[in-house]
DNA sequence: TATACTTAGTCTGTATACAATAAACAACAC
DNA sequence: GTGTTGTTTATTGTATACAGACTAAGTATA
């Protein structure tokens, strides 16, 4: 593995993209390009560089001449870029069940194992781990197009700060479950598998969402 | 509708796109920065961002430190961005076969018009339509997250330089059976359709591929 | 003659400076 | 008092300048 140089935007493009990711700006927040620069100590330029990588992620929006807003996370947009991430993923495992590795499998265990047997697990730490786990999914596949699909990723990351969509003790198995069809590699099994788990998601963010809006309405009805 | 600020390098960016698409660039040549900004007349920052995006539709690379370099076109990445087209358009059919307008059908159904019942097509003309045809399908999805898949489209485009992979007389049939599909609002047939004109149009990419590879093995062999 | 090292030249990455535009605020007219 | 217009301020978009890194050519040495 050889030594690449990483430029400066790229550091402030890491930088801007926890902040964002943390909520340090909030969704609909300007992003005033001097105040950042000072803050982080750079000058606009490479900056600016990093601002449109963080919009081909969808993670800013850029409106000419005003500047660059954090995206708000749109329900609609999330169930789009799901719907994105079932087919690609449907894809990747399909591709992955050839070619995986045991190394990979390894890898892919490793990701579950501290959570495994726990009656409670850290929240926090399994989302973490069912992120890598996906992403993994795309990396492995060995599909050099899938791998760009990182603006998926991140919509979805956001999706989960108001907390997991699905409980660990639900999720997990299923996790498990493709693990298992990969490395026996029973290609109809796994895709099944990946489909469903995140067809139960989708399901799930839909009520989520359903609720949001009718409590939204209520809330409407009292101001009137 | 209102009047929307483009910036310089919007306006570098297209032009730059279509002297990549039309080869004045030719895959794997620098692209230096302050020799293109001379021939355009702008300086090297709307420029850089110009690239940015280019880089993001996979049209150039970028080797830090050494520059901007055209993407070559590799049969391997192109095979792999066909595997990922199929799946997302499987998904905006599905997704299409559901909202589509009369006006939407109407508008496809003109792109293939100029073509139906002649002996002889324009192979370029007909090349556009059909580029166009697969645009529009996943605009017409509605969802959002499918019509950021710009960079599919450009790759794929640059496959067809060499001609088309089939000929009109093969696929036309295809494109309007999928159009009367969508018309019939019959999502299993649509869906079906649009997998099988993919997976076609990908075995003769692989035939052609396996050609073209043992043809160079020969030159190869002549050589030493 | 081939290889390694030095040096000049070119090009990229970054910072700063300037111009153009949008937002904010105050003054004026209705 | 409200709405519109003009002016100021803040911020973005673009150009230029400079420093550091890479490329390549030329010379010296084995």
């Amino acid at each position: 593995m050889q030594i690449q140089y990483q430029d400066l935007s790229f550091e402030v493009y890491k930088r801007l993209k926890t902040m964002i990711l943390s909520e340090e700006f909030k969704p609909g927040e300007k992003l005033k390009q001097e105040h950042i620069a000072k803050l982080l100590g750079v000058s606009r330029m490479p900056l600016h560089k990093a601002f449109q990588m963080l919009e081909d992620e969808m993670l800013v929006e850029n409106l000419p001449r005003r500047g660059f807003y954090v995206t708000k996370i749109d329900h609609n947009l999330m169930l789009d870029v799901f719907e994105c991430r079932e087919v690609l993923e449907g894809l990747a495992v399909r591709r992955a069940v050839k070619v995986i590795t045991k190394e990979d499998l390894d890898y892919l265990k490793s990701l579950f194992k501290p959570f495994c047997g726990k009656k409670k697990v850290d929240n926090k730490k399994y989302m973490e781990a069912d992120q890598e786990f996906h992403n993994s999914l795309l990396l492995i596949s060995g599909n050099e197009a899938l791998k760009r699909f990182e603006n998926v990723r991140n919509v979805l990351f956001r999706a989960y700060r108001g907390g997991l969509i699905r409980e660990p003790v639900e999720t997990l198995p299923e996790h498990l479950g493709i693990i298992d069809a990969l490395e026996n590699q029973d290609e109809k099994l796994v895709v099944q598998l990946t489909l469903e788990h995140s067809t139960k998601t989708q399901k799930v963010l839909v009520g989520k969402i359903e609720e949001e809006t009718k409590s939204k309405f209520v809330f409407i009805g009292d101001e009137a």
